[in-house]
This record gives structure tokens, sequence and C-alpha cells, in this order.
DNA sequence: ATAGCGCCCTGGTGGC
DNA sequence: TGCCACCAGGGCGCTA
């Protein structure tokens, strides 16, 4: 399930790769991952153009084209994007290949098929509803405990709700907001608006510090995750209470509980955090 | 505006 | 061994 880590793991390393190539070639084996343009169309526009970035916006991913368009992904649970010699056959769950100039192929590989491609023009084109109304990216100096503190101000949801709105805190996800509220000591479902200062003080550090921790070992690999190279991450080694349950804590030995929260499958000690 | 829920989709797992 | 119910979950559309 590629969150923040993962999605900025991949970003760099195609990044370091991608930036300068021309596209050959587009090949679109299931058109419905496509929002908002035919596979042909796909191909008119993109062949030709030379790749000019790679960004990360929450958990999407922009390559940012030559002629001021972009080519927008999301990976959602399963999906992956790698660089591999164009030689390379399919594999069974190949969903789209992008051709490059310099003999190998951008390949999108995607189990479940929840993931998507947006075309973006130079001028507006369609946005992902969920990008254009992404909220702060929590490793940006535009995040500060004040955020937090107004993000959770007056909301009865469930902190754990809170830290997965999109639209709120850029980029996290089931694994990173159980990780985040057990490094806070916070119970995931407390009313967000029931934390005192000293409280989203710790969950703000915690946040910060969680996806710091789990960048600097290339992401978290529970089942499908691989990065840019095929690659998985070392980050799952380092999990506390994510995928824990029936394990003890490893702060106080308590075995971690699971229960839902928020209609997620949620992770906790019960004894740390309150 | 907010909160909650079902849907999409496939492979792996566990029960019988 | 075979069959089937169930689960994983981000974004989105719908409801109240």
């Amino acid at each position: 399930m590629p969150e923040l880590p993962e999605v900025e793991t991949v970003r760099r390393q195609l990044e370091a790769e991608l930036v300068g190539r021309v596209i050959k070639g587009v090949r679109v084996l299931l058109p419905r991952i496509l929002k908002n343009a035919s596979p042909a169309e796909l191909a008119e526009r993109l062949i030709g153009r030379r790749l000019a970035a790679v960004e990360r916006r929450g958990k999407f991913l922009l390559l940012q084209l030559d002629d001021g368009a972009s080519l927008i992904v999301h990976l959602r649970m399963t999906g992956r994007l790698t660089l591999v010699d164009a030689a390379t056959p399919d594999g069974p769950h190949t969903r789209a290949a992008i051709s490059l100039d310099d003999g190998r192929d951008l390949r999108f590989d995607d189990v479940r098929t929840f993931g998507t491609w947006h075309y973006r023009g130079r001028d507006a084109g369609s946005l992902p509803p969920a990008l254009a109304a992404m909220g702060v990216e929590p490793l940006s100096d535009a995040f500060t405990p004040e955020t937090l503190a107004t993000i959770a101000a007056g909301r009865r949801a469930p902190v754990k709700a809170v830290l997965l709105d999109q639209r709120r805190i850029a980029g996290i996800g089931n694994i990173y907001a159980d990780e985040a509220l057990f490094r806070a000591g916070i119970d995931p479902g407390r009313p967000a608006a029931s934390l005192t200062p000293g409280e989203v003080g710790r969950l703000h550090a915690s946040i910060r510090s969680v996806l710091i921790d789990s960048l600097a070992k290339g992401g978290t690999t529970v089942r499908d995750y691989l990065n840019g190279r095929g690659s998985p991450g070392e980050f799952q080694r380092f999990l506390d209470v994510y995928g824990r349950a029936g394990e003890p804590c490893r702060r106080c030995g308590t075995p971690i509980v699971r229960r839902k929260v928020a209609g997620r499958g949620t992770h906790v000690c019960p004894r740390c955090q309150r």
C-alpha cells in the first residue's frame, strides 16, 4: 500500500532515471485505468514528449512533460511503476507501459486495478479531484503543530480518520496513521478535537518522524509494494503496531490489538495509547 | 460542512 | 482436494 514514503521513494528513483528521456511509445492494456483519455489520445499526446521532472503530491506521482502537460499516476493499493528493459515480457498484471528512447520501458503493473492515470494538458485540464483538494504536505515547513491543531479543532471524527483525510494532510495512509498514533501514545478512536495541545504536539512530531524514518528505509513492503527498481522497502521490520496484532508491544510487552476505527483495520497498544 | 458507508477489484487465507 | 466467504483499502459517490 504505497503511502507518502513509498511514493516518494519511487519519485526519487524515477526522477533520476526519467528526466531527459523522450517517450517513443505508449501501450495501454487495460483502458479503464485512463480516467480522462482513450489509449489512442494518450499515445498521441505523449509520444515525442521529453520528460522534464517527476513530482509528488500526497500519494500522486506527476510526470511532467516538456510541453507543460503531465501524466498523473496514482498507485492505490497494488500499483507499481518500474523501469525495465524493453525486452522484458509483460507480467500478468501489466496494465500499461511507456517506452523510452534509451531502450527501457516504464511499466505499470497493478494486481487489483485500482490504480489510475490522468492526462493533464498544459492549460488546466482535468485534475483528479483528490489532487485538486490535497491538504498540507506533512514534511513541508508549512506543516507545524499549529497547522495540526487547526486541522483537529472542532472535529468530532476519530483522530485516525482526520489523519487519513487527504484534504487535511497529504500522503498518510493506514500504516503510517497507526504508527504515528502509537508513537504519540494516542488512541486512534479519540475525537480529534479532544486532543490536548501537548498531544497535538506529540502527534505532529510523530507523523514527521515516522514518515522520515520510513523514507530512510525505502518505505514499507507488507505485501505488494516494490519501488521503481523493483525492490521492496525495509521499514516493515521497524513497524511498532501495523500488522503486529497479538505480538507484544515493543515498549511495554502488552499484546497489540487489532480493531476497526474509521472503517479501517487499526492496530493499537491498549496500554501505551490512551 | 461533516461523518459514515458501500463500491470498485483480485489474490490470499481459512473454514468446512 | 475443492469450494466459498471473507479480507486487504484509497478515492469517490452517495446519504443524512
